[in-house]
DNA sequence: ATTTTTTATAAAATCGGTTATTATATATGG
DNA sequence: CCATATATAATAACCGATTTTATAAAAAAT
């Protein structure tokens, strides 16, 4: 029997990185104890501790003496956030699929699989599983990675992801048959063992992930 | 009239931080409230925060409902957090000597020039300095990548640093001469703008830091 | 009229105490 | 004697209140 805690800290934590990830907090915007106290029900200690938790990962601001900031966006911040991950990502999926053995292959049929079926989804105009999508997403390009042998870089990775995905949340358009197409590149790379070639493809998916994202922003 | 700002919270961060990198708070050892608020003059709450933060940077290990402790050293992690290192402080070196300017030069020499100093100290068999002469290093290595454009990258290059500097400190015995003659062909190779050869030479720095820090490790 | 000083207000930083959870010691039964 | 259950102690999680600091507004001075 699996134990399920739920500290208040870890729950809010959890929830306001999900409200500034997916726009429900606004970039650059002030976070008030006293607000945030009434709208996540904790008090200023348990808030402080998960701002300053949110501080670190780079979600939110923390100037000293005066307060907490959700983190402001910007071109240049994007441009770094998708450098990073390819940095990152495509160092950590040749690893992977030079280290990767029969469960990770295994795992990533499956991943693909269930991305490859939201998006199909997504295609035909269903446009009401957005958050399963981008889970699922998430989910393949983790699992891609898995066999990295790196705990350090796989958690390095996860917050950067999380950072771009915000990004991706502010824009309201997707490029949907694209995406698919170049998930599918990378995919069927992985698993004929072609590391430089799923590593290019990576490389062009989140660098056509950036211009789209760049060209829809709005700043 | 610079204002010095210094609140409990920033500070304790600061001093727990050290004290885990130089070694003073053991690997793996517990954080318990009631002790720290004696030992650093802070309440729970603050010592919280810190404790929080810390966590989110990996220095500290928060485990749910049974308090935290100090991150625990295993050889495997070392070699992740090395090759980490060399993944981001090479992109980064590349990336800063084709973009540095002549202000980033002049720094660069100049922080070349002081670690060279407290160096030749060391060798000549002055090890009061031990200190210092880290510090000089750091500054010597973030100086380098400075211009490489991306306030994210060097964030994430600074705790990664701070994680392989822990490893030095839990090892007694340092390897000066060699040390200091990598620093040279990197920094040469900065000033001639050869970004490949300064990549080369900073990855082998790299790589036998960390031979030298497993040799010397009783794990 | 503009700058400086004072006062008032809002909010952050910090603390100590209360509650809930986990770990330890003791007791009980097989 | 070992395993399990119960009681006790230790400690983490959480909250509300107090203190300190920064910001805004008003008053005084140049």
């Amino acid at each position: 029997m699996t134990k399920i805690i739920n500290t208040v800290g870890s729950s809010t934590y959890e929830r306001i990185k999900k409200d500034i990830i997916f726009g429900n907090l606004a970039p650059g915007s002030k976070l008030k104890l006293d607000g945030l106290k009434e709208q996540y029900d904790a008090s200023v200690s348990t808030l402080r501790e998960t701002l300053n938790r949110l501080s670190s990962d780079g979600f939110v601001e923390a100037a000293e003496q005066r307060g907490f900031f959700v983190r402001s966006v910007s071109r240049e911040d994007l441009a770094e956030i998708a450098n990073l991950r390819i940095l990152l990502e495509c160092s950590a999926l040749k690893t992977s699929i030079e280290n990767g053995d029969a469960d990770w292959e295994g795992n990533l049929v499956a991943a693909h699989h269930k991305l490859k079926l939201v998006e199909e989804k997504m295609l035909s105009g269903d446009y009401s599983q957005k958050e399963t999508w981008k889970r699922y997403d998430w989910e393949f390009h983790k699992t891609s990675i898995e066999a990295c042998n790196s705990q350090n870089l796989m958690s390095l990775h996860a917050i950067i992801f999380d950072k771009y995905l915000r990004y991706q949340m502010l824009v309201i358009t997707d490029r949907g048959e694209d995406a698919a197409l170049e998930h599918q590149q990378i995919f069927d790379a992985a698993l004929s063992r072609n590391s430089s070639r799923a590593m290019e493809a990576l490389e062009i998916h989140i660098r056509k992930g950036l211009e789209h994202t760049l060209d829809n922003m709005k700043i």
